[in-house]
DNA sequence: GATGATTTAATGGTCCTACATTAATCAAAC
DNA sequence: GTTTGATTAATGTAGGACCATTAAATCATC
């Protein structure tokens, strides 16, 4: 007896995914650019258009693509993002199976090395960026977004500077995380919870490319932010008053 | 003029996504319950089946659901998994937007941590399962699936005791990564990449409650395979001959 | 009565058509 | 020249029909 392979049953539309990923990975489809119209994929896959949709939307949904209607429209492969990570670590808390402490405590053991990695890879343009984005956390904003915004600038600069894209997706997620909390928990008296200037030790020292110094004043800089969150999330909770 | 709130615009099948997850993420359905059938949700939300089974197939592709077809089939809950979180790094590793060396740099400096986090947990059940696991390692095996599922088993059982979810989340999809790089890169010369045994100090710091000499153990472990991942890839990748 | 084959029914999987909605473009009206 | 309306190409939605799969009920056989 030959030795069968098992039948791979797999789904009309797992395939076209598979294929519409595959594409979009390899860089056959560049960012910025549009797949086909699904009545066009219809017709290359040899597949009805519910198929077509199925695919697509799954691409959307994990942050491959987006959707935009009406004639030159059509699902447009989106840059690189960590949508996907972000929405996984949301999943998680959302369903109560993450606490502020244990995001907390990762992010205190994560960010510090990511700083001193930082500072060891300074550039001009670099040095740029950080000093702007340490002069905007004190001008006037508009919205609380904006504020927001601002404020988590800096953390997203040192984790695309740490030159690891891991760590770098990590961070982002993670810091994506807690912006979601925030908004969520209080989005009231933020100064309490995260004043400006709080980064100023931090970039001056990855500036210096003082990697010991970065990655204290960044533990330094957590465990404050970290203690006034949890304060806030008990609070929000009723666990605590004032 | 008064000023009238623009309209929000969401696509039917986002708004069927969103309560249903939700339903799943505050447990009223449980794991291994079912959804209703598709019939009945687009009864229940009074739209058409195509719109369902587009929300539907997403949580399928984002592990929340697993399909079963036939009477007694349907979408079936699935308990909490990291398949989210581990696409996720699958994708970026296949875009080639991550190279060994980095996910080797994360991986080294997150599991001692978690080691040391592990050895201050120990109970007499994760005694046993990490004794369990070592004998293991050395057992025959019968297939080579089998035989990297032994070797890893350590690592999820560190990563379950460290008492944090993200960490645990993380380093799940980390070692699911390394997984299947492994898989994709050289099935062949195992022994060479991680031979049985290479667990035992650590495991033996984790049940002795010594954390120090657990993360140092770790640290070993990781450096001496990550430089074995990094040589056969290079080989496989044929920028590196024998 | 046990066992195996057959039928049945429920459910997901696929296809098709028609229409609705959206937004860019162009033409006509003012 | 600005507005308005028609055109058009794309996604979004509805609904029905049918196929494929499979667990369970039914029936025939021993």
């Amino acid at each position: 007896m030959p030795d069968f392979r098992p039948i791979k049953q797999t789904r009309a539309s797992e395939e076209v995914l598979a294929q519409l990923k595959e594409a979009i990975l390899r860089g056959q489809v560049k960012a910025g650019e549009k797949l086909p119209s699904e009545r066009e994929l219809t017709e290359q896959f040899q597949v009805s258009r519910g198929v077509v949709r199925e695919a697509i939307r799954v691409l959307e949904m994990t942050g491959f693509v987006t959707m935009k209607q009406g004639p030159s429209g059509g699902a447009f492969v989106t840059g690189l993002n960590f949508d996907q990570l972000s929405n996984g670590f949301l999943d998680m808390y959302l369903a109560n199976k993450l606490t502020i402490p244990e995001l907390n405590q990762v992010r205190l053991h994560i960010e510090p090395e990511m700083a001193r990695l930082a500072s060891q890879r300074i550039t001009p343009a670099f040095r740029l960026r950080l000093e702007k984005a340490i002069a905007a956390e004190r001008a006037p904003v508009d919205s609380y977004d904006e504020r927001m915004e601002r404020m988590t600038e800096v953390h997203f600069i040192l984790a695309e500077m740490c030159g690891n894209y891991l760590f770098e997706a990590i961070d982002n997620a993670l810091i994506k995380l807690t912006h979601q909390i925030v908004d969520a928990v209080k989005p009231e008296d933020h100064d309490a919870l995260h004043g400006a200037g709080e980064h100023d030790e931090i970039a001056q020292a990855v500036i210096e490319g003082d990697g010991e110094k970065a990655a204290k004043a960044m533990r330094a800089h957590l465990e404050k932010f970290c203690q006034e969150l949890s304060r806030v999330d008990l609070i929000y909770k009723g666990l605590m008053k004032y």
